[in-house]
DNA sequence: ATGGCAATGTTTCATTGA
């Protein structure tokens, strides 16, 4: 199964770079954030018409998240659940889906702001409360993916001097990182060996694409028992020298998933 | 120290993002 995840930063905009890149791309999952779509508007049409089923969740000007299913590969997305049980939002920025034996957990975290502000507040406890619902037990093991504006580790940072306990890389983000990981996870693209000073986000200011002053803040954590059947996992720049891009790059991740019946066992839970 | 770019909404600018 190849699953990737991608901030388009507006479908409406972006659906163009979507389409070409599921054509060259043809991946079994695409989690999107920042859709910045109300539900009547999404492209579901235009995509069906690419191969995938869609489920998303919505609304007008922010946020939005949405799952991409290939029709003959991983079939319709089941079991979709919009937002966080234990964490009433009206911010829609979490959706989750089964397919083919996983259940796909597409998150758009929140932003943060500036460290001690009204939102980065928020911005923990959103994250906590998603820490306390995936530490449920599970019926299929989870893979949890989207844009979680942080950046791990100094390695994942430019310049991370400048950005030393500022948003995105604070402590306390980082640790909240770290401990969403030790529910059971991995992170996919630190499973092999990286290109050194790769990011999946760059301002668009002051041409820092090209100076390659981004970081890497997109991520895809995989279940601890799946760990040794994630083949690859790349950050695909491509879409981001285009005309008009995302801030934001694709990250894909290549998991040899077994069509439902393997032996595969859930993620280790944190005691209650 | 500040703002720089982009998208949205209803706009002739404010808000948000990261």
């Amino acid at each position: 199964m190849q699953i990737a995840t991608w901030n388009v930063n507006s479908l409406k905009v972006r659906l163009p770079h979507v389409v070409d890149w599921l054509r060259e791309n043809p991946v079994d999952v695409l989690c999107l954030q920042e859709t910045k779509l109300r539900d009547e508007q999404f492209p579901h049409s235009q995509l069906a018409e690419l191969g995938y089923e869609c489920a998303f969740a919505g609304q007008p000007t922010y946020n939005g998240v949405a799952i991409l299913a290939r029709r003959d590969t991983v079939g319709d997305p089941s079991s979709v659940v919009v937002g966080n049980p234990l964490f009433p939002d009206e911010q829609k920025r979490l959706i989750s889906a089964d397919l083919s034996g996983v259940r796909v957990v597409c998150a758009y975290f929140p932003n943060g702001q500036a460290v001690g502000s009204d939102k980065y507040d928020y911005k923990l406890r959103w994250i906590d409360a998603l820490a306390d619902w995936l530490a449920r037990p599970a019926a299929l093991p989870v893979v949890l993916l989207g844009d979680f504006n942080i950046a791990p580790e100094d390695r994942d940072v430019h310049d991370p001097k400048a950005w030393e306990g500022q948003v995105l890389c604070s402590a306390a983000e980082r640790e909240r990182f770290a401990r969403l990981v030790a529910l059971g996870f991995v992170d996919a693209f630190r499973l092999f060996d990286q290109p050194p000073k790769t990011y999946s986000w760059w301002d668009y200011r002051q041409m820092a694409f090209r100076r390659n002053a981004g970081l890497r803040i997109d991520h895809i954590l995989v279940p601890q028992g799946l760990a040794d059947r994630v083949r690859g996992c790349r950050i695909d720049r491509e879409p981001r020298k285009r005309e008009q891009p995302s801030d934001h790059a694709p990250v894909v991740a290549d998991i040899d998933v077994d069509d439902g019946q393997s032996a595969i066992t859930p993620p280790r839970r944190r005691p209650a």
